[in-house]
This record gives C-alpha cells, sequence and structure tokens, in this order.
DNA sequence: AATGAATGAGCTTTCATTCAT
DNA sequence: TATGAATGAAAGCTCATTCAT
C-alpha cells in the first residue's frame, strides 16, 4: 500500500490519509461494504460505518460512489465479476470421463469460493434481490445461467456417454450445486453466530464428500438396478 | 392452520364476529410480517405496512406487539414451532430399510413445507439472524439440531444396517438437507424475481429427484466399489 | 382556534399539541413557510424551521406536505389563488371614465396587497422561478397575463374614448404596475432592513401619488401638444 | 470594463499571458460569481460551480476571497463601485429645463445599465439582503441614496422653476425609478424564463416611454387643472 | 380496543473549506 | 500558485413509537 513514497519516510503506518492513494479508495469501499453488508444487510448498514471501515470519512465515500444504492450494486459487480466464464472456458474441450473433471475442478473451484471474500455475495444477492430487481438479471445473467449451463453440459456429455444414469440433468445440476451456495450462505449467517453446542460446518470437507455422493448416485452402476424406486421421470424440461 | 382452533374455547353463543377478530388479530399480524419481512427484508419493512396488510392501523399492532423487533421474534418462534418434533415422534420407532422411509416421508415433509408460507422462514432466519443474535441460538435448538439429529439418526441406522455405504453421516445429511433449505430460500429471493430468460426451478420434482440421487449415492452396491475417490474422512461437522 | 373542546378547559393556551385540528395545520404551516421563504429564501430556510414557527415539529411537517420543494409550490399556490380574477370580474362592464376607475379601483387594491401577507409572494417568486422552472408558468398564467389584461384592456378603452393619449399600452401598463410590484418586492428586501439613515418608503402614499402621476401622464389634454419629445412608436407590440 | 486597464501596470516586455492570467483572476471570478448568484442564488449556487466557471479549481477561488460569503460582498461592491457618483458629477451644474436632461440622460443611462451584466445586481440585492443585513447599509449609501437624491435634486429643480407641478418629490422619484429596479430584476427572474404565451418586455422602449410618461405626468400644463384628484400629501417619504 | 397525529432520533447526502502535494 | 482529495457539519427526510381521543 505505501508505494511510490519517498524511502526516507517511516516505514509502515505512516501513510497520512491524504497519501493514500485515490485509487486504492475504491476497492477498499468495496471490501468494506461487502464485508457490512453481508454480515449487517444492506439497509441496517450506515453509510458511515463502510466509510470507517474502509479508512475513510462519510464525505470520501461519496467521493466515489454516487450513493449508497450504487455502492452495493458496484459491490455486486465488481465481486461477480465473471469467474465463471474462465473455468467456462477453461472446461471447454475436457475429453473423457467427467466424474474425475468435476472432482478435479468442482470441487477445489467451491473451495476456494468458500474461503474468499466473493463468498459473501452469495448471502448478499439473496438478500437485497427483492428489494433492487435490476440485480435479479443481472445475477442470473452472470452466475446463475453460465454456471448451470457449465455443469448441465459436462453431465449431459458424462450421459451421453454412458458414463452416467439418464437423469433429469436441471435436478442433477441443483443437486450439486444447490449445496455449495446454501453453504457459502450459511457461512455468514447462522455460521458466523457462535452456537456454543454446535461445531459448525467442515465446509471443505463437505465440499468434496457431497461432489462424492452426487457422483456415486450418477454413475450407471451396470449391475444396480434402482434402489428402492423407479426413476419416474426421463423428462428433460425445466419448469418454472 | 388457524381454522382448526380446539371447540373448547368460547361456545358458539358467545363468539360474535368482533369478537372473533380480536383473537385472529396476532395471527394476521404474524402472517402479514413474515410475508413482509421475507419479501423486503426485517430493516425495509415499515411496522405500518405490516399492520396496513394485517387489516388494522399502526397502534393496533402495537397493542399486540410491544415493539417491531418482538414481532419480528414472534414470527420466527411462531413458524418453527416444533415441526420437526412432531415428525421426529413419528419416526422414533422405525423399522427396516431406510430408503422407503426417506423417500416416502422426507420427500412429501419438504415438498410441504416449500408450498406452505413458513418456507420463508429460512430466508428470513438467513437474513436477520447476524443482527439478532438471539434468534441463532433458538433456531439452532429448534429447527437445526433436532433435524439434523432426525436424518442423522436415520442415515446411522441405514449405515449400521448395511444398507448404505459407511459415509460421513454429517455430510450426507448436508447433502440431503441443505438443497431443500436453499430451495426454500430461493423461493423468496431470486425465484421470486421474474427472470424472463430462466426457467425457474421445478421444485416439486427436485424434491423426489434430489432424495433420490442421494440414496442412491448411499447404498451399498454390492459390486460397485468406490467411484473415482476413497472416502477419506471421519466425521466431525456438523451443520446447522 | 379551541373549537370544540369542552369548555371546562382553561380558556386560552391550554391547547396540547394533539389537540389543535389537524385542518388547520395545511394553513399554518403555510403562513410559516411563506414568512420564511419571503425572509430568508427557500435554500436557506431549513424545514425545521418552518415546523417550528408553526408550532409542529419537523415530522409533522412531512405529513402534510411531502418535501420542502412542494411546500414551496404550495406557498405559492396558495398566496395567488386568484385575487385578481375576482378583480378582472368586477371590472368586465365597467362604463364611462377609466380614469377615476383606477384611481377607486388600482389604488385600493395594491394598497391591501402591500398590507397583506400575499405581499410577500412577489419576492418569492422573483428569488425562486430560475430554480424551479415550473413556478414561472403558472405564476404567468395566473398572475401576470391577467393581470396585464385587465389592466390593459382599461387603457386600451380609455384610449378608444379619447379619454387617454394614444400610448403604447404595453408600456402604459408596465408603467402602472411595475412600481407596485417593485414596492412589495422592497417591503421584504431592502424594506426589512432597518436603514438608520433612511426614512422607507411610505407605501400607501406612493401608490396613490404613482397612480396619479401615471394618469396624469396618459390624459389627453387638449391645448397641450408634446412635452419636449414626440411619442415616437405609436406601436403596440410587446416585443420579447 | 476588464480591458482597460491603465498601462502603467507592467511594462509590456513583463506581461507573459500567465501572468496576466493571474492578474484577471479576481474579475473572473467576480464575473462568474455574479452570472450563478443571480441566475440560482447565492445559497443555490455552489462554490465549485464559481471556480468552475471561472476556468479554474476550487482551491484558487479561496486563494482570491476567503469564503464563499466574501465572494458576495465582493461581487456587490464591485458592481456597485460608483457609476452613479459620476453620473451625479456630470450633472451637479446643469442649467435650464429638466425634462430635457432626464431624457438625455436618464433614458440611456437605465438603458445601458440594463444591458450590462451589473444589471444582475439588482436582483441579487433583492434576494440576498436580509441574509447579509450589512449589504443593506452598504447598498443604501453607495446606491440608493445618492441616486434618490440625485434624480430628487432635479426633480425638485424643475418645480422650483415651474417646469414641473408641485407634486411630492419621493413619491415622483420612485414613479420614475422603481420601474426601472423591477426592469432590471424582471430580466434575471422571470424574463428569463422562456414563457411560451408571454412576449416579455421591450425594454429599451419601456425605459424611454416611462421616461415620456411620467414627465408628461409632471409638467406644469399651464390649462391643466388637477386630472380627478387633488394632490394630498407634502412629501416625508423616501425610498431606498 | 382501536386509531392516527405527532414526535424526534437517526440516516443519507451535500458542500464549504482545508491542506498535502 | 494551483489543485482536488478529504473532511464533517448541517440539512432533508423517514419511521418506530407514543398517546389523546
Amino acid at each position: 500500500m505505501p508505494s511510490s513514497r519517498p524511502p526516507s519516510r517511516l516505514p509502515a503506518l505512516a501513510a497520512a490519509p491524504h497519501q493514500r492513494r485515490k485509487d486504492a479508495r475504491p476497492l477498499e469501499l468495496l471490501e468494506a461494504a461487502l464485508a457490512l453488508f453481508v454480515e449487517k444487510g444492506y439497509a441496517s448498514t450506515r453509510s458511515e460505518e463502510v466509510a470507517r471501515r474502509a479508512g475513510v470519512s462519510k464525505g470520501t465515500l461519496y467521493l466515489y460512489y454516487p450513493s449508497k444504492e450504487e455502492l452495493l450494486k458496484a459491490v455486486i459487480t465488481h465481486y461477480l465479476s465473471s469467474r465463471i466464464a474462465a473455468t467456462t472456458e477453461a472446461l471447454r474441450d475436457v475429453k473423457g470421463p467427467i466424474s474425475p473433471v468435476l472432482r478435479e475442478v468442482l470441487v477445489p473451484w467451491w473451495q476456494q469460493i468458500y474461503a474468499s471474500p466473493a463468498c459473501g455475495t452469495f448471502k448478499l444477492v439473496i438478500t437485497e434481490v427483492r428489494n433492487f430487481p435490476e440485480l435479479a438479471a443481472f445475477y442470473a445473467r452472470q452466475v446463475v445461467e453460465p454456471g448451470h449451463a457449465l455443469v448441465g453440459t459436462l453431465l449431459q456429455r458424462g450421459i451421453d456417454m454412458g458414463e452416467f444414469r439418464p437423469v433429469d440433468v436441471d435436478s442433477a445440476v441443483h443437486s450439486l450445486l444447490l449445496p455449495m451456495v446454501m453453504l457459502c450462505t450459511h457461512k455468514h449467517s447462522l455460521g458466523a453466530c457462535a452456537s456454543p453446542g454446535s461445531h459448525g460446518i467442515d465446509a471443505m470437507r463437505f465440499i468434496a464428500d457431497h461432489v462424492d455422493l452426487v457422483l456415486r448416485g450418477l454413475v450407471a452402476t451396470p449391475g444396480a438396478g434402482r434402489v428402492g424406486r423407479p426413476i419416474k421421470s426421463p423428462a428433460t424440461s425445466r419448469i418454472p
């Protein structure tokens, strides 16, 4: 953070407020805003708190974001800026069995997300979409649809290649992903409340276990007939 | 739910419509509050809106609940009051294979929850626990722990009886339940925003499909060794 | 003001804030707002000051007017509500010489305006039109145009009947009216500042004197040729 | 005005364009401030706007004027600096009939004022005196009193010489001058709002017409007795 | 019991002014 | 000299809560 100032100055802690570069501000504000909006909710977070947490004054916040609402939108667009697009690219031309791919890509991907600040955006979006409907379209387009499509394509390929049973792909995608999203959401709601009796979730393990469990449920085991109940619907449609 | 009050109360004669109304007030207020808190969030809901939606005036709300915060707590405690306890009771002495039980009990149970107004409480709790930490303990004790324990007990029994593979029970419980909670949450966040491109989730179908998928992943298929990866860790973790 | 309360109560000063009738509020607020807006200008008047002057709290002001800007508009529309229309009506069918009519109608009309609180609206409009352009059209239509037309019609009739010289009617109307408007404006600007040396204007007298002076300038004195300079333009047009 | 600085300053060599600029700054700031204060009012004009309009930055404004309030005072004192004194001087020793003098001096004087930026100061003073009472005394002394005295003296001389009727001098001065002030004020309030229906005022013509009309009202026409009503009162009043 | 007018603390946002560069 | 990032007091407006009726 203390970059091009003369080295004669004190090495740390010396940065007078004026010296901290203007260009670091927006990001610092977004970080502060994300943390607080996730923790307390948008409406319950005072804009002055965001500023204070970013180490600036109320007025300075408004130098960078014209309103609290724009700040929220900036937070969301910033933290969602397509991590997914990159992954999609990387998986475009995958060959061979799908299970190892999912284990090796999906598991670490979610483990990283879970550990990063971006994890909070899931709770934030869940919490605020209904009050800011523009967010819905944005989030659907940037996150939900590409993510669903990416995993759906892989599963479909697995079905086509005989690796997986012919399940409903949409349901299976949800089976795979919804718990991940819930896990991230949980981290910033109940999971953040020190519940004395409960141990919390071992997220890293769960992510791996869950992918494994679902893959086991998907694989076409030659000798295994149905397990207690037939697959009713071979349908593929998603109905609203 | 509100209709079937025990006939022991008030002999038919005394129940003037006015009186009826008065008795129904608290519940009507809770319904209104739940709907609005879930839709807009606690902080963004004006207490007058709650009153108006319940068909009374601002002042009347305060006759029944001493503050907005108490109203929130009343909403949560009301809608969480031991649906789970009853189910636990019913499943206490189940014998025989677990899979059919889960299919026949868990699936309709979540389908009903999803369709009922109580579904919204999941989003509400997720959204508000961090601002009202007392809710965390209450919710953990009333919902998370009994629910987890109930399903965990059943799975453990399945493992013990050789019906299921010896998986980490906590992870498996989460695999089974987190998507359900996420589904309910989604219904009241993104799912409530008309997204033109996307079709939404077919919740009823997903619930059934998901339970089926997880059970297939759990069953101990005689010939099926592990599918690509061993079960690493002995369970320690827990959800709420 | 204390109307239908039981006479047992103290005769004056007893009105608890709650008892003052809701329906007196809007007018009280308008009066307070007019006085302050005229005195200090719209921008320099705090909305709480208006409330305080009307004897209520900040919040109450917003119960009656949704914003400070709406309050301003309400003040202006209220105080301009066509005093002029009534006068126009009264003068519609005037017969005979115009001079006495102007002396007997115009003079007291302006004298009353000058003495009333409505007098301040002239300064208010002058001060605020450029920041609230909707006011311009409203004021032009409600005040300027009917007022100009009314006086213009009378003068034209005087010219047609040979009572007045054939002057430019628009200029003459302005000669008659602009000083009145200026007088009202002055009352609430410089005139309101105690200037030790100066005596202020004797407004009542000036109004009469001015009308007299202008009428003398208008009358067609048979023997009096031009006084030093010919009337250049017999034009009647008003040019922007 | 800003162009004709005395050549005594800086020999031609030294006047680098940068230096020139620096010297011109105060005046450019005053011009910008006048325009904006007149248009939007003092309180609604942001000091940064003034700076921007003068082509400098916010900080620079404060290099020349220590506060927004001082800037306002500087604007007013600058634009009022003794235009009147010069005229008074010129008219000190006028001989002969007054009417031609007024026509030839007063009319062009007001026509020039109307066309110049100084015209806006009338509106500015009207708008702001009550918030800055020091301005009142200054304005009264610099403008109102000398102006009134100048015209009053001339009219009195006309009366003494039998050119004018023995009217109340103060009223007559007001009759002559108030419309001029109102005209200037109007130019920057309603007159600046494009009113589609109305044509606006032809200021140049009105100034001439008005002086003519008042002079005709003032002249002692031998045969003309009073026109409908006697001159009631001996003068006492005064304007500012 | 029920109402809704009234309150004022609290929040968002603006902007005159400062000051390190 | 000139800049503009930073500040924080102050203003507009909201809304949970009270209380006379």
